[in-house]
DNA sequence: TCCATCCATTCAATAAGCTGAATATATTGT
DNA sequence: ACAATATATTCAGCTTATTGAATGGATGGA
């Protein structure tokens, strides 16, 4: 018999809605925590929260950038299970969130077209 | 803000690593108690309490015939969830389990061709 | 340096999930 | 009717998850 502990552990760390709605924003683009916070409407603490186990379970990986802390998908199985379990994806548009002092925010930024702040390889084709 | 909740509630039914095998395992075809607890190698107790959690979420349904209670997945969306987390599932083999007296090991019949047995779209298509 | 902002961490109370054990129900064959 | 087989259910003890509250740490601007 095959071990599915690992699947399960990957399972139980998507079982929760604030970290479902979570991995949904951030599969449009990365995200800092201020961002999640005035999308989803939730306080701060409770973000970081479900970001830490997020993190603990290898989805989602993190860079500062001044006060900032940005956080992506770092898991590529994360899209294909949100495709399933959401719908593909939407692509394009501006993506703001009212009361989100970020950049991406600031200047209503498109998704796609970020010189700037896109560094990490979201192209879906990771592992 | 979305509801996750629905989907929430299904990553927790997948949650859990004897579940998943379950699953993995009737999403090759249908199968009776006695067979899953033959393949797992758990008590059939523990068994039929995790099928009854798999109910409950609605993921799976069953029907009896004589002893036997043949259970199957009934939420397409397991089929792609399962193909994300364990690859695509094996087709054909005789797919046989020592000890379990269900016809389908009884015959070691092969899992495409079954007149008998195979009355439930299995086909990937609903939901 | 002082303050405001953004994020992380710890704690505690409650709720939920896990699983072994025991037992119940239903069906078939003798 | 009785026994054997296949499956379902209930219960209890234990572990784990959830979430509000409070607080700590780091960064940048004045």
């Amino acid at each position: 018999m095959k071990h599915y502990q690992t699947q399960a552990a990957l399972m139980k760390a998507l079982a929760h809605p604030v970290r479902l709605a979570i991995l949904d924003v951030l599969r449009r683009r990365e995200a800092c925590v201020c961002h999640l916070e005035a999308t989803l409407g939730q306080r701060q603490a409770y973000i970081s929260q479900q970001l830490m186990q997020l993190r603990e379970a290898g989805l989602i990986d993190s860079r500062k950038d001044g006060r900032m802390v940005y956080y992506w998908i770092s898991d590529g199985r994360v899209y294909g299970l949100l495709d399933v379990l959401c719908g593909p994806a939407p692509v394009g548009g501006s993506y703001r969130a009212d009361g989100c002092p970020c950049p991406y925010c600031a200047a209503s930024i498109d998704a796609e077209t970020i010189p700037v702040f896109s560094n990490k390889e979201n192209s879906h084709a990771q592992r």
